[in-house]
DNA sequence: TTTTTGATACCGAACGACGGTATGTAAAAG
DNA sequence: CTTTTACATACCGTCGTTCGGTATCAAAAA
């Protein structure tokens, strides 16, 4: 295979391809040569050249996957004309209103047997977006009197666990009745945290788009 | 080596061992020829004889650490004399007053960088313990009237994602601050629930294990 | 303008370690 | 005495990783 002038267009390749078998195989049945049979032309040295290991691949892997929701967590966070209480409602409906066209539909990803994909996203929303992103939403929130809480900290974590990890239907895979039995207990645990962050339009959506989810598997 | 007339004992070591290792390397790090040295003359014929994978080896491991706290829910569970709150009340507070002298403690075993067994727990967690001990006392609470729900499937998930994931040490490493914020925001959150769950003695000892937690890293 | 040079992109054979299997053997069980 | 069980051991294919090498390119030197 020819030398490329743009050498991010191969890096980009690898993940791309990395990401599908992942994705369909899981990260540890998909091995170095599966990758590189998909590559069209590029070999083993090539992955090697740009990832130092298969790890190496699936750290890149992930923080592509979760660069795209962080980005929407940022730019939230960061807005400027809403107090901390609206900017967790906004994200809440974000996640829920974005359009069904996501990778996440047209590959239907399944981490239900991934154990070290999984992995690395639980780290990743724990240990990155949890203080990163909804933390200083709470902290704003409380400066602005929309947000009472003692923890912020802990509140934050247990936010986004709660919702990026059960609520996932990557993760734990639901019937349209479980995934409506988990938005509304975890409704009402916002509610009992003083958050109003549901209302019947989301709630809507949200019921359809389980029902989605269950057609595409 | 010769032979053994007792093969439970066999078994049993070999689970002895490759517990250790899993938890002292993580279970990828752990090479069958690992528990194969450590296995006192045995050799591999021998764990391939009693186990038909590596996996199976890390199930029996999973599903022993798992029947010693599953043993104490079904024990709760199955009272006579309690209602349905109460029964968590005295799950909560069984859980944190067990002696310290734990395998716990003895091993200071590290999920943090264990996917397999993290992913294991994670597993058994939410699909077993949930629904088969958690959830029949929700049922019984909600007869009883000591529970208001109307979604107890997910709210037992949602309490065993956050009592036994969340504010496991063992998965998430807090400091002392931090594990007594995830408690009073757990606290908080039953509350919200109407479940009055903790009282001072519990937090008071959950300060203490924190402590020694840590101590012992 | 041509040549040199050094960095970068990629190739592919080879390696050691791994999980798993096939076959053998001897002790226990029946 | 026969069968089953509890191991031992040699071996296999696959895996992730390494490494010596080549081709290509841009920029500096001639």
């Amino acid at each position: 295979m020819a030398r490329n002038k743009h050498p991010e267009e191969t890096v980009s390749l690898i993940l791309d391809v990395s990401y599908r078998l992942f994705m369909e195989k899981g990260y540890e049945r998909t091995s170095i040569q599966d990758i590189i049979d998909n590559l069209g032309g590029l070999s083993k040295g090539a992955i090697y050249h740009h990832f130092k290991s298969k790890e190496d691949i699936l750290v890149a892997v992930t923080d592509r996957m979760t660069s795209q929701s962080n980005n929407i967590l940022a730019y939230i966070r960061d807005q400027k004309d809403l107090n901390g209480q609206e900017k967790l409602k906004k994200i809440f409906k974000d996640s829920i209103m974005r359009p069904v066209q996501d990778e996440i539909f047209t590959v239907a990803p399944d981490l239900h047997d991934n154990p070290r994909l999984l992995f690395s996203i639980l780290r990743e929303t724990m240990d990155e977006a949890a203080p990163n992103y909804i933390l200083p939403i709470i902290m704003q929130g409380i400066g602005d009197g929309s947000i009472q809480t003692e923890h912020p900290k802990a509140l934050a974590e247990l936010i986004m666990l709660t919702a990026n990890i059960w609520m996932n239907p990557m993760i734990f895979d639901n019937t349209p009745e479980e995934a409506y039995e988990k938005f509304m207990i975890f409704g009402q645990m916002m509610k009992g945290f003083g958050l109003d962050v549901l209302d019947d339009e989301l709630l809507k959506r949200l019921q359809e788009l389980a029902v989605l989810y269950q057609k595409n598997k």
